[in-house]
DNA sequence: CGCTGGATTGACTCGGATCAAGTCGAGTGG
DNA sequence: CCACTCGACTTGATCCGAGTCAATCCAGCG
């Protein structure tokens, strides 16, 4: 059967039969979990992580007791540990609703990296994406304003409805408030405020568990983007993710 | 000749002769440019760059004109512009001291990964410290004070230190205060401020063109870095850059 | 039916941005 | 040798976005 994962390294490389089958075996063995921490800080890098369905995200606890989550991970996507590199997590990585995880072990790993050059550079293609996806963020951080910020959520909304292959104006969104002011670095209380600013001016809705965008352009405007952003994104969607 | 990139690789992967040799005749054409661009936002990406000797930094400017920097290039660094994935630069790239750039052709660039795993291997390591610093960075940018985030360039200390291999508790650090705003996401005054306040309190001192650490022990203390954050650093720096 | 965790809303405070005015040092040209 | 300029650095005054504290609301649930 062909997951999420496999699908999407398939969009990243021109994998072969056997690729696939390679993907697919390594992959079968999956464990259901609810949310709560796959590994975390300090640990030893453990086996690979790869999010069939569901949602994780990585982040990291500092002494103050503030969180800040470095990035969401959504169905087909994995993370390398590289075991080889660091001796101890530098963060952490949880599930945040029930999940669908398959893991693969280090020698597992080294065994197709050496066999498939391919699978390879599917790997690789998809490193250098999600660099990309934390440059943008890093940007949003430093030099965008909350709103903005909030609004940037439709970044989520693009790779969901990829990973999904709709196209709707609803996508699910089962992150709380709390989760949300984590990955954007704000207070929940002003998250909270900033979202009914963005409904009240009819650009989206973050209800319950779902993100609805009401007003696509309005929400470019007030998101600041520059105009080409999202719409290179959306261009680019089938690849990217 | 040796240079910083092959150094750096050869501490990331196990490297034979043959790729040694093969990293330094790619690498062997270099340029020398003083503060300039490289290649902006919305070009086609050309050839990757590797940095020999200067600093370079990635950056992008928003619609209202500020910039933010994303991370700073040191000897040794190179860039993957990924032309296969995205058909438009998403961000630029710019020296900020004299430099001196060797750049590798896409073509060759795929040879070699082609004909040598460890090459690959060592670059796919790269990325991946890449990747755990960008994570370090937005952290930062999301709960970390501004005084912290300043003392955070001993981040960057750690990684000169090793570039050039000494011990010493003066690094050069050929970044005014304008680019340090830009990294840090901060305003050029306040950042002025903050590092008044270090001097003060006799922690670190950045001056001119050299940042200084005086009290390392106060500085840990002063970031707030939980304890064990630099130690492991500073553990593993030999094999981290 | 009370408990609990998330969502909301208000009042107050404060970190850091912005605006504005120098200062200092290195070039540059008369 | 001095005046001029230009960029980076300083410092002060003021403003505002966002955090904090605290109370309330609300829905799901044992």
């Amino acid at each position: 059967m062909v997951n999420a994962f496999v699908r999407k390294l398939s969009g990243l490389a021109d994998l072969g039969e056997e690729d696939v089958a390679t993907l697919v075996s390594s992959t079968s063995q999956t464990r259901q979990f609810a949310a709560r921490d796959l590994i975390r800080e300090g640990d030893r890098p453990g086996p690979v992580f790869v999010v069939l369905s569901g949602w994780a995200c990585r982040y990291k606890i500092l002494p103050s007791g503030t969180r800040q989550i470095t990035s969401f991970m959504l169905p087909g996507d994995s993370c390398d540990l590289h075991i080889a590199i660091l001796d101890e997590m530098d963060h952490s990585i949880q599930t945040i609703t029930k999940a669908s995880i398959a893991t693969i072990s280090r020698p597992t790993m080294e065994e197709m990296l050496d066999r498939s050059p391919r699978i390879g550079r599917a790997l690789y293609a998809a490193q250098l994406i999600d660099e990309a996806t934390l440059r943008a963020w890093i940007v949003s951080m430093g030099r965008r304003s909350s709103v903005e910020r909030v609004a940037l959520m439709c970044e989520l909304y693009v790779r969901l409805q990829s990973v999904h292959g709709l196209q709707s104006s609803t996508v699910e969104l089962p992150v709380s408030q709390l989760l949300l002011a984590d990955a954007l670095g704000m207070s929940p209380v002003h998250i909270n405020r900033v979202i009914r600013r963005l409904r009240e001016a009819g650009v989206m809705e973050i209800s319950r568990r779902s993100l609805r965008i009401t007003d696509p352009i309005g929400l470019v405007r007030v998101a600041g983007f520059d105009e080409n952003y999202l719409h290179r994104r959306l261009k680019t969607t089938n690849i990217m993710y």
